[in-house]
DNA sequence: ATTCGAAATTATTTCGAAAATCGCATTGAC
DNA sequence: GTCAATGCGATTTTCGAAATAATTTCGAAT
């Protein structure tokens, strides 16, 4: 189903059910299919052009990750967000990236550093266009911006670490979309890259680790402001509906 | 695919293909299914009396737990052990493992605490017959074992640490289950669980990961041990082969 | 009016055959 | 003799239809 040997995402998908799985998962992440929306195969067949046999083999694997969840019998859903699962991921791959992070620092050569300083220029010549602020434009930047960080553990020597920590990265980039929906956020993003670099290359394995855990608290409380509000928004719009005697439920 | 919300493993599954998944996952746990197996379709149409599609969509899941690998258009195999992968494997466990814990003893209440005692008392009753050694015994006294963890980190709170530490904990019991073919092994495993236990119910953290890093360790050396054995008979086989001029490669 | 149960409808899941792709061997050219 | 191109057999992947399970609808009985 995978391309190359097993691993992740940019790789040419040599198969329907495997580009069909890059395919969903994307519009996961970018809210495109929001949370909690029923997968429904006839939908899907026609929104994605596939036939039934590849379809379920990308939802499958969508399940694997934890961006569906399935109940036999019944049929496939995004899988839902909350502010507590939220908080679990973001916990959860601090522990993960940190680990990750010391290990790459005390293995790393100098083909990781220039790996690392390669991901870190290509995001940043990114960040110059982000202020437009269109959806592919971001959509662009998450992708640069996974790959940095994908670099910087490049050299743990862990393939669980590396695994587990772009499974995590990619339900941090669903909130943060979805999040983005809501508002658009002013923070400087770069320097805090920068930051992380420094520390990194400069072999600062505690600094780094304290940087990245700052790094991952403040884009956690920032999508956490906009779920809030969201969940206000949600919650008064379904008053609403009661009161008109619309809801459907 | 799933039988309740989307979790784990000993509820019934609804659907063929996810009888399936769990019967192929027994078997590549247990060795029936020696790492490096090419996962033939036709091969496992037969052995397990299923249709293509829920094969296929038992092997996508497994490859999602990485028990199998996938190659595009070149199908499927058991992923391969090594020592290194052995190494990695306990190492990223003992990460998780021991921050769940620690937040299950920080969380846990009374109904934990009943779950954690429970789980351990069906574990040692199961300990007792062990000395047997058939391999049957052991298999429901690796499932008591995977349980008594499981109860330990259930209070965690944690989604994300539940659902890695079980995916870790799986690859554990295949490296356990390789490693017995090569040599049973005489160790008190009772002994250090009992400790867990009582550091764990006295709400002495540290010491609970402590006993925890030294239970995984231990585990790590025997399976390591019978694994470079077990490394040395399959080379001098091959020497022999190959000096008989029937090595096939 | 409400609830219960059986048919009808809708959806998921599975099967069996067709299509696409890969690996290998044979052939032909340089 | 080596190497590239081509065709064949084997295998994986995909499609479309049948089977199976869940949900809804409708009617009858309490």
């Amino acid at each position: 189903m995978k391309s190359e040997t097993d691993n992740d995402n940019t790789t040419v998908a040599k198969t329907i059910a495997d580009q069909t799985y890059q395919h969903i998962r994307r519009d996961i992440i970018s809210g495109a299919l929001p949370p909690g929306t029923k997968l429904a195969m006839e939908m899907l067949t026609k929104r994605y052009d596939v036939g039934l046999s590849p379809l379920r083999e990308a939802l499958v694997k969508l399940t694997g990750d934890a961006l569906a969840v399935a109940e036999g019998q019944r049929g496939f859903w995004v899988s839902q967000i909350s502010l507590d699962e939220l908080q679990d991921t973001m916990n959860t791959r601090l522990l993960i990236e940190t680990q990750a992070l010391s290990l790459a620092i005390e293995k790393g050569g100098p083909e990781w550093e220039r790996a690392v300083n390669q991901a870190y220029e290509e995001l940043s010549s990114l960040e110059d266009h982000l202020k437009e602020s269109d959806a592919a434009t971001f959509t662009r930047w998450e992708s640069a911006n996974r790959r940095f960080h994908e670099a910087l553990v490049s050299a743990c020597g862990s393939k669980w670490l590396i695994r587990l920590r772009s499974m995590l990265h990619y339900h941090s980039e669903r909130y943060r979309m979805i999040s983005l929906a809501e508002a658009s956020v002013e923070r400087d993003v770069h320097d805090e890259h920068e930051a992380i670099v420094e520390a990194v290359l400069g072999r600062k394995t505690l600094r780094a680790c304290r940087l990245t855990e700052l790094h991952l608290q403040r884009t956690t409380d920032v999508v956490r402001a906009a779920l809030e509000r969201r969940d206000e928004e949600l919650l008064s719009k379904h008053k609403k509906r009661s009161r008109a005697g619309k809801s459907r439920s």
